[in-house]
RNA sequence: GGGCGGGUAGCUCAAUCGGUAGAGCAGCGGCCUUUUAAGCCGUUGGUUCUGGGUUCGAGUCCCAGCCCGCCCA
């Protein structure tokens, strides 16, 4: 980036700050106008606080029809309610003694006039020459254009009247007028802010994917649905941690919101390849965590009877459209629970959420509409595999046959795991409703208790909501024995990434020999959950930084 | 990991068969007192992702690489 050079003129673009032959060059031209600002102006370009603003929206809704139209007709007779706001500038129409902009913020767009007539000369000429991009700052009574359109007139106290007491005790105008300036602020209209960067297209906004992700700062002033989605993330999120800590009489006692390491010496709860760091002083590897699972369960076992986490997981595998190598989870654990509570949990929570936050218990993801009314359906994991593959999930020669014509590779694993294999391929583009998939093969899953009579069933379920797996849950196993003959138990046909109990958290282990309840314990991925609430499709687009490649300059 | 598509001005995009790199908007200089993607006149702005190659001549064709997206594994 160009360093301004005020007075030495180089060849560079950027340094013709000083005259007027500057043009081109979208930042050289507004490093022009800042220096114009400091120079000629004495003004700051970027600004100082200011009290008392009101949102976009807040404002639009102060508009009183009658007192516009009292005003219209008898100049003297004004009510109109005066707002102070700020906003980004998007859009700007400069026609001659008359400046109309339109200013955005979180809550949407509002129109800003600038009048030669009720603005000080000063204050005008920042109306004229604030550029798309720039942050100001207008304070005027609201009214109508002739076409309609609300519209806050930018308008110097002293052009017009003097303020009213009842306008100086609403806006507290004197308490912002700085003691070292000679302006009062905001006087009708001041920029806040100067934008260097050159703006996104007014018309077309920002479309480019990479330049989004990695600038999303642009991306939310730029793209107002994705202003939208994310505001909407946040309210998902509040609304769950509400729903778990004050829950529906069926589900019983509140939950306690925990947190748990996320550097863990040994990375365990999930089959997955952890990220690696170092610990300088103590000399030890450490793992970002994998899941949270372990250390909640050790809360069950300290006497915590409910407990939740919401919190960021990492692991080091592909990026794709649903997989962000930091992702948010949701984990709970229930004393006394099994997976059939989670069940009823996880249905209840996202029923809840789609109503609540989207108004709607069916709601659009891409060309499907999913319907959220609890209860979801229920499907066993082999009655499924039966129903798309034909035959019966254990017979072996069959499946070996399905599995290499799907071009996997069925060298040395086991049974399960290849079953596994071809399921996911054969079944999850089956699964657009919510769909509980219950009954897991046991060897997959070392953490679950196995069925009352059934020692190969597990007690599991994963839910599929639009070909997404969205939840995870099980009837925890709380033998310590069993937990420690499972983590021995190498499950053949793994590979090194999934590799996940290879290294056995003894202490786990250990806190199990002191006893922890029978329980149920979910997961829930919640930029998974985010992306089907807001109709997302990727998972970049619920995550406001996603993990980018840093470019040659550098980005980040 | 594989296939397909894309990368050209600040933004959104053109560029015929390989023949002087363009438009709209933004910017800059003017005009304009109710605009709505305001309008009018004038005007600036390019490492065509990077590096090689073919050619009299490459944004275009070939090779390699980088990045992004989509689909598949």
């Amino acid at each position: 980036m160009t360093e301004s050079s005020k007075g030495k003129p180089q060849p560079d673009a950027a340094a013709g700050a000083a005259d007027d032959r500057a043009g081109g060059n979208p930042e050289a031209d507004r490093r022009v106008k800042i220096e114009k600002l400091r120079d000629e102006i004495g003004i700051d370009p970027f600004g100082r606080r200011v009290d008392g603003i009101v949102s976009l929206d807040e404002a639009r809704g102060r508009y009183d029809k009658v007192a516009d139209e009292a005003q219209k007709a008898d100049p003297a007779d004004d009510r109109r309610p005066v707002v102070r706001v700020a906003g980004r500038v998007v859009l700007h129409r400069d026609i001659g003694k008359l400046v109309f902009m339109t200013l955005r913020d979180a809550t949407g767009d509002l129109q800003v006039a600038a009048n030669k007539r009720h603005v000080a000369e000063l204050n005008f000429k920042l109306a004229k020459i604030a550029d798309i991009g720039d942050v100001v700052v207008a304070e005027g009574p609201l009214a109508a254009t002739k076409t309609g359109e609300i519209t806050v007139w930018a308008t110097s106290p002293q052009m017009e009247r003097p303020a009213t007491p009842e306008e100086l005790s609403e806006t507290k105008l004197l308490d912002y007028m700085p003691s070292d300036s000679a302006v009062p602020y905001p006087n009708g209209f001041e920029i806040a802010c100067k934008s260097l960067a050159p703006p996104p297209s007014e018309h077309y906004g920002l479309n480019d994917p990479e330049v989004r992700y990695r600038k999303r700062y642009m991306d939310l002033y730029a793209n107002p649905d994705v202003m939208a989605t994310f505001q909407k993330r946040s309210r998902i999120i509040k609304a769950v941690r509400d729903f778990l800590t004050n829950p529906p009489e069926q589900i019983g006692p509140g939950f306690l919101e925990v947190e748990t390491p996320m550097m863990q010496s040994i990375p365990g709860g999930a089959a997955a390849r952890p990220f690696t760091t170092h610990h300088n002083a103590l000399d030890i590897d450490l793992f970002l965590r994998i899941a949270p699972e372990l250390y909640l369960k050790r809360l069950l076992v300290g006497g915590m009877p409910r407990v939740f986490e919401i919190n960021r997981n990492f692991r080091n595998e592909g990026i794709d459209r649903s997989h962000n190598p930091e992702f948010t989870m949701l984990e709970l654990y229930q004393a006394f629970g099994d997976y059939n509570s989670m069940m009823q949990i996880t249905e209840t929570l996202i029923q809840h959420l789609a109503v609540t936050i989207c108004g709607s218990a069916k709601l659009p993801y891409g060309d499907m509409v999913i319907d959220y009314t609890a209860p979801f359906q229920r499907a066993p994991y082999h009655a499924l595999f039966e129903q798309y593959a034909g035959f019966p999930s254990d017979d072996d020669d069959k499946l070996s046959m399905l599995a290499m014509n799907m071009g996997l590779d069925v060298g040395g694993k086991d049974h399960d795991v290849v079953l596994n294999e071809v399921w996911e391929q054969l079944v999850e583009p089956k699964l657009v409703q919510p769909t509980f998939v219950i009954d897991y093969p046991a060897s997959l899953c070392p953490l679950t208790r196995q069925k009352v009579g059934q020692p190969q069933i597990a007690e599991r379920f994963e839910l599929f909501i639009a070909n997404m797996e969205l939840a995870n849950a099980y009837t925890e196993l709380n033998d310590p024995d069993i937990q420690k003959a499972n983590f021995e138990k190498q499950v053949k046909g793994i590979d090194d990434e999934e590799q996940t109990f290879r290294n056995m958290d003894h202490d786990f282990v250990e806190s199990l020999r002191v006893g922890m309840p029978p329980a149920g314990g979910l997961g829930i991925g919640i930029d998974r959950l985010v992306m089907l609430l807001t109709n997302s499709r990727s998972i970049r687009d619920v995550i406001l930084f996603p993990l980018m490649r840093p470019t040659a300059g550098n980005d980040q």
